[in-house]
DNA sequence: AATATACAATACTTGCCAGTATCTTATTAT
DNA sequence: ATAATAAGATACTGGCAAGTATTGTATATT
């Protein structure tokens, strides 16, 4: 038998997310590419067979990255409330102040109204995403901390407005401020049904 | 004095609008956009210097539809509720349901974040939109249909959520249903501070 | 009617880049 | 050691499309 390279794949799938990400995917060519993973050109052709599933790597590559990260701080966060205002910060993060995940996205978005295997793939993704989110809502409103009537439609209307704040992102640089990111986590909470102040004893008072 | 083809720069933008809409900015050629113009690409470099003009000729002549379509709409309802609810049911029909729109504004979106020229288009254009939403609700709110502390950052969290459902509506064809389009505009009117049933007196139960 | 000039058509050049053909090198099983 | 084969380097091809040079044509002023 002879070498192998099983590393080669991740490495090119990581080179290619870092380009696409800077400069989108139309304005990067499989040289640059290739230089940033220190090989050429031909190299990549051992495996990948086209750019566009270099460009399916790299998508795959973010989704397992996002799941990565998600995963790792529910484990760490017991209370119901406090693990989804965690996971709402970490997803604004993500949209907002990391550059790249939010060019990467936005990328992924225009090339999906084309291409049908980058919309599923998106798609499957997006749902393991409100699957988890419609989890968090439904505990934390088990425990009495939200007042929502349909967790689903709820989580669908936040997802909206994470999507939305990504792309205003672009557009109004300030909301990158630490203050302006804790007021939009308060404002996807309010649509998750938290009402401010002593939280779930509000319909009582009436 | 020569002739003069006064119709043409609009006309040339509005066929690079079809093609840019159906078939994406990095899709579409010079010549395609001639050919659905009636003339031949020599002739479009009479009018536009470059392709990258041409965009942004397609971009304004998007925006002034949608001011010229909002705005008789507004006209033509007296009041400010049922105003800000037509408003929304447009907003949504363009976002979901008019395909070439909704691709047109990803489009857009994927552009801006390497042409500063388009993301300044984009920004102003989507300012003015900001304004009327923020004159529609506090309208209503005077009006005591309204239950919103802060309509500025109320329709700043509305208008992120109809972008993402813009998104959405890329990858849940269901979202097109009018059944579902009515569940939308009910939950940007949430977002907005409007309480289903007796609308005002909410405030006075307890 | 003549002519100046904007509009438009045709044909061409140029550059970029995905993809390929071919050659080289390193590794492992025998 | 050596044959077999995967990984990678290098150099090339081919096609597409933006932009341009040139030529033609219609109109408005004189």
């Amino acid at each position: 038998m002879p070498r192998t390279a099983p590393h080669m794949p991740l490495k090119l799938a990581e080179a290619a997310f870092e380009q696409f990400a800077t400069e989108g995917f139309a304005n990067v060519n499989l040289d640059q590419i290739a230089v940033h993973a220190g090989v050429t050109k031909g190299a990549i052709y051992c495996h990948y067979k086209s750019k566009h599933e270099l460009i399916l790597a790299a998508c795959m590559h973010y989704y397992r990255l996002y799941q990565v990260k998600v995963h790792g701080l529910i484990a760490s966060v017991p209370d119901p409330l406090d693990r989804l205002r965690k996971v709402l910060e970490l997803s604004i993060y993500n949209c907002v102040i990391d550059k790249k995940n939010r060019v990467f996205t936005t990328e992924i978005f225009a090339l999906s109204l084309q291409h049908i295997d980058v919309r599923s793939g998106w798609a499957q993704f997006y749902d393991t995403v409100r699957e988890l989110f419609i989890g968090l809502v439904t505990t934390a409103k088990l425990a009495g901390q939200l007042q929502i009537e349909d967790p689903r439609s709820a989580v669908d209307m936040m997802l909206s407005a994470i999507e939305g704040i990504k792309l205003r992102a672009t557009f109004e640089p300030h909301i990158s401020d630490p203050v302006e990111q804790q007021n939009l986590v308060q404002g996807l909470l309010k649509i998750l049904g938290y009402t401010e102040g002593s939280s779930a004893d509000v319909m009582q008072k009436s």
